[in-house]
DNA sequence: ATAGTACTATTGTCCGACAATAGGATTATT
DNA sequence: AATAATCCTATTGTCGGACAATAGTACTAT
């Protein structure tokens, strides 16, 4: 039987584990199973199916990990869509985890960041302004030796900046950098001078070009800002080319 | 015992199999087990850990759901760092379900990509400036009904700049907005009138600025291309601030 | 040497059992 | 009656053992 005519199709034999894995998943995204909604018990479920617990709680697991349910009260599952948030958390971790370099995160940054300025200073509305306010304050306020603080508070600039955009895509991929961001400078900020200062400064001006509206300011600062950031890294004698793991 | 002097540590009591999922995990990024490598059989990892087959499995389900493991010849499972491309599909799969709409892609794509274009404009090599003109190519021969073949063609085109850039977490990022373009893309093609040569003309300006090392007109092409895709939605009539799925 | 065959290692699935425990129902206490 | 202590039960987490299916391997016959 070397020649075949016809070819058939490569008949997916896939585990049941994964079909119950689909079915749940297919369930919840055409709706029938809507956002905070119990799973049916496990007996339920293998009944439904036709298959043992430990074969559906093999594909609970693997509903688990994407994200699609999560513990509720004692131990009950709820279906959960995954937001923006959790996709930033689970991108920022794969990309740390293959590898990237701070230059990789850097370049992306200075990018992305200076016209998303552009946006927010064309969009943020009082509370994102007012929330961005809280936390530069709050960075004020920190010791000029608390590295973790000082990383912590920049970050959060970072992040309510990018909440105010008001757009979920630009959100995952905001946050997602940010974790980033958050991630690389903890490991420069102690060898970097001045650091807390010179993030307050550049936050203060790109702030106050958000409240005056001026985009092109808004922009310019934040390329600074990021440009100061780099400066860091060179400061602290960072390798652009390790992985910021 | 109301109220209590010393608060212990909510002690988090994590299911078994978590526990296994966490340290295979760290296994692998502490490289203990590197990329390819086969895992231990199940019947040694219950040996090791001191649990029940049931249980490795579960820990196995999340490590795979995960990405940090896929099936290898067999039912063997190999070990694999997750790339960019994981990434992508994993975060552009969540956000499509998180019901992000058109507009909110279309706004990131609009501030994003002229950017990256004034980046491969710099930066692309003669290998990636031919990829892309094999790509164009290819475009060039679709018949103009053939939508799905039309999208599927403008979405390499992207495909190829975002490799040629050379940065992973740009890839990421790129490639997770591709996917979703595609998505868009397919819903609408077919009502927009002479979308394919649109396409065409459009990509053809960015390519020749690419090759011109011109960032500018790269930019300005660019920005256009998204333009113009906004224009085939509103010829569409689609409502811009529904779903893309 | 090749083709066919038997064997084996490993995963996928099933079954049945039991421990732990959150949350609810019930009872006791003031 | 309100509160506290107690029991009950539904559900998950884990166990151990069993067997079927099958890819890969060793072996045999031609």
């Amino acid at each position: 039987m070397s020649e075949q005519k016809t070819k058939f199709a490569a008949l997916h034999r896939e585990p049941a584990y994964l079909k119950v894995y689909r079915a749940i998943e297919e369930n919840i995204i055409g709706g029938g199973l809507s956002d905070g909604e119990a799973l049916p018990i496990e007996a339920d479920l293998c009944e439904q199916f036709q298959v043992t617990r430990s074969t559906v709680r093999e594909g609970l697991r693997l509903l688990e990990q994407s994200g699609l349910i999560a513990r509720g009260s004692h131990k009950k599952f709820i279906v959960r869509r995954p937001n923006a948030s959790d996709v930033a958390v689970a991108a920022s971790r794969s990309l740390a985890l293959g590898g990237v370099t701070f230059n990789e995160v850097w370049e992306t940054l200075a990018i992305y960041y200076p016209q998303a300025a552009r946006l927010a200073a064309k969009r943020l509305d009082e509370d994102s302004l007012s929330a961005l306010n809280v936390v530069w304050r709050s960075l004020q306020d920190v010791a000029d030796d608390d590295h973790d603080r000082t990383v912590e508070c920049a970050v959060e600039f970072f992040q309510s900046l990018a909440k105010g955009l008001n757009n979920r895509v630009m959100l995952a991929m905001l946050q997602s950098l940010n974790l980033m961001i958050g991630e690389s400078l903890r490991q420069v900020i102690g060898k970097a001078p001045n650091a807390r200062t010179r993030i307050l400064n550049a936050q203060k001006n790109i702030l106050d070009a958000f409240s005056a509206r001026d985009e092109d300011l808004a922009e310019e600062w934040m390329a600074k800002h990021i440009a100061d950031l780099k400066r860091g890294y060179v400061v602290a004698n960072v390798e652009m080319d390790k992985p910021i793991l």
